[in-house]
Parts: structure tokens; sequence; C-alpha cells
DNA sequence: ATTTAGAGACCGACCCGTCGGTCTCTAGTT
DNA sequence: AACTAGAGACCGACGGGTCGGTCTCTAAAT
């Protein structure tokens, strides 16, 4: 591993954990093992390496949330293994986001007083969001989803919920309650298919009619 | 209004829009318009402004959140409150927290840096959380919500909806999408109801016996 | 009513440490 | 001998915090 893939690295980790506005140079240098000669050898600025972190962490997100996606068919089914990804394989990913998701702390801190860096970030939502509605949408033509389903309220809830779910994870640091986040937003994706619907809806039916 | 009281506000604002460890004594210097000596005459340390800040700040978010509770007795409809004034009267508060929820920012940047900040910021969490699983447990007891509602699981999906629309909110700054992505909360809330689930399983049921 | 003493609000120069960034030098490779 | 990756001394700006001092306002003394 070269020094500057390790620069990378680090500063990935560090980012995550710390944010990059408190993140300093010199806790790079201790992380990477190496001095400000190292440093910038290899970066003309913090800003320089920040770039190249943003697109190193959105590559992994990419690779990791969207992990098997090309397996499935169904629209849905695609949408459950994101969800899943994203728990497993993104969240808990303690090797190269140890603070959690590296994208919500960028977005937090870069909202009022960066501008140019926040656009960059906010590029990766807007993507993740229409990835999510387009699914639905699809899920929906195909009928996997109940014809009463509102896709665009479900991409909200579904979108929200997944965002919420890793700042909280962020504050606990708990698996067990991400896990309890996360399946919930599956039961919720869940509850849109028009089959248990209809099998919630048939008995629900009968105990309405012996109640009656 | 006295200095401190100045203080205080510019350091809410100044902290909701770029959070407290980056926001320096000369910034707050600046927007309450005074001088090294005003500010530590009437504050210790930066971290003793904050607790102050705090305080004020969970007194706010309690006024504006909790607002006209008291004159509602359905628990499903207090919760509707909740998330309407969450949405109107909190996060679009721009006079005391222009760069949106101030306790998302501090947690993001507290969580793997500042434990002892964390704590105290992490019990308002959890406090909404407790208020929210009370209030759906309770409609669930007085028959305001479906038999088969996981309120447990509502409490994840309204709970982290919250969260995740306020990180949005602060990324994007409009109101419209705020505005979408909690009345998304609020049309899932609704979707709990028996009534509706029930008249909506009629007009399924129907179109179901119509098709077969 | 006038004087005056003291409390404390407020000012800003200053302290030391850390920040991002530059520069020179060294040691190893080719 | 030429080149280069890396080390670390160094720079000015800025961080939180201190300190000597001024100004104002109140309340007791006259």
């Amino acid at each position: 591993m070269t020094l500057k893939d390790r620069i990378n690295h680090e500063s990935l980790k560090l980012f995550s954990t710390k944010g990059y506005l408190n993140t300093s140079i010199s806790d790079i240098m201790q992380a990477a093992d190496t001095s400000k000669g190292g440093f910038y050898n290899h970066f003309d600025s913090k800003e320089d390496l920040f770039n190249e972190v943003l697109a190193i962490a959105q590559r992994i997100w990419r690779e990791k949330v969207l992990y098997g996606l090309d397996d499935i068919d169904s629209p849905i089914e695609k949408i459950r293994k994101i969800l899943e990804n994203y728990r497993d394989r993104y969240l808990k990913d303690d090797f190269n986001f140890p603070g959690g998701c590296i994208f919500v702390t960028f977005s937090v801190e870069f909202d009022d007083q960066r501008p140019h860096l926040m656009k960059e970030v906010a590029k990766g939502f807007i993507g993740l969001k229409r990835l999510l509605k387009n699914l639905l949408e699809e899920g929906k033509e195909r009928g996997e989803l109940n014809a009463d389903v509102n896709t665009d309220r479900a991409t909200e809830m579904i979108f929200s919920g997944m965002i919420g779910s890793s700042v909280l994870f962020g504050v606990d640091k708990s698996s067990a309650s991400l896990d309890k986040s996360i399946n919930s937003l599956i039961q919720y994706l869940d509850g849109l298919a028009p089959n248990e619907t209809k099998a919630k809806l048939k008995i629900e039916a009968e105990d309405h009619l012996l109640e009656v």
C-alpha cells in the first residue's frame, strides 16, 4: 500500500468520525504515519485531499450499497437489497467508515459554510433518492405495489428513514438499534405490496364480518 | 436585551448553522457585537456557553414542538400535531435555528469526539422517541390504530423520518421539500388508523370481488 | 443634592498552542 | 550525477483563554 493510499484511507476514516473541518492535517499525518512533506508531496491542499476522498467514498458507497442488484429482477426486491446492503455492508463497515455515514457528516458541517463542497455531497443524495423513486415507480408499473401506493410519499419515507437511521446509528453506535430502524423500513416496504395487503385485507374483512 | 442574552441568542444561531466546534469565540463576539472581555465576563469557557445554549435550545424545542398538545385528547392527533409543529414551528424557525435542527448538528459533530457533550444531546433524542412510542401505544390501546400495527416499528419510522427530514432540510433549505417529507410522515400516520384502513379495505374488497 | 467609593460590565492587547501551507534538506533509487 | 519521496523546521493566521485597565451605574456618606 503506497503512502498516498494510506493517506486517503486514513483520511476517509478520520473524516467519517471527526468530519472534514475538524480533522487536521496533523491528525492525518499521525494516522498515516508520515510528515508534512509526505502529505504535500501527494496533495496540493486539504481541499484537494477532500475531493479525492469524496470520490473514493462515493465509489465504496456504490460498491457496498448497490452490491448484487444486477442479479435481482424485481425493482421492489432491489430496494430491499439496497436497504439490507445499507445496513450490513455500508453503515456497519467499520474498516472504511468507523464514524458512520460520511455523507451525513459532510452535509451537516457543509450546509451553511462550505456551499461549494456541499454541492458535490448533495449530488449523491439526489442520486439515491432518484434511484429509489425510479425503482418504486417501476415496481408499481409492474404491479408489485398496491395500486393506491403513492410512490412519491413512499420515496420520502424510505429516503428520510435511511438518512435518519444513519444519524441515529452515529449517536448510539448500536448495531441492534440500526437493525431495528432499517428493518422497520423493510417492513414498511413489504406493507406496500399488493398481495400481502390483500391477504391482510381478507383476514380483516372476515374478522369484520364476524364482528358485525 | 442584555449582552448575555444577546450572546446566547447569537450563539444559538451560529451553533445551528456552523456547529459548536466550528464556531469561534470571535464569530460570537462579532455577531453579538462585543469583545473578549464582554464574553468572558458572562461565561467561564466556551463549553460553559455550550451548556447554557443547549438548555435554551431544548426549552425552545419543547415550546415549539409540544405547543398546543394539552388541548388535544387523542394520542394519535397529538403525534400529528407534533409533526406539524416540528415542520412549521421548529424547523422553519429561522429566528432561532437558521441552520436547521441544532441537535442533529450537535450529534453529528460530537458522536465520536465529544462523548460528554454527546450524552446531553442524546437525552433529547431518547425523550422524543419515548414520547412517540408512548403516544402510539396509548393510541393503539384506545383503538385509534389498527390492531395489527406494530407500535415499535411505527415509532422507528416516525422518529427516523423526523431526523432524516431535518438533515435533508439542512441540505436543500427548501420549505417545499420539508413539507413533502413531513407530510409523508403524517400520511403514514393516517395509514395506521383502523377506520381508514377498513374503508380502504372495503373498497378494495369490492374491487376484488368484481375482478374475480 | 452632591460627592464619592466600589462593583462589575465591557474593552482589546496579549499569551500560547494549533491550523493549513511552504521550503529546504536528506537519503535512497536509478 | 540526477531525480524524487519523504522529513521536519518554519511561516503567518487564527484558535481559546487571560489580564490590566476604563467606564458606568448604584448606593452610602455628607
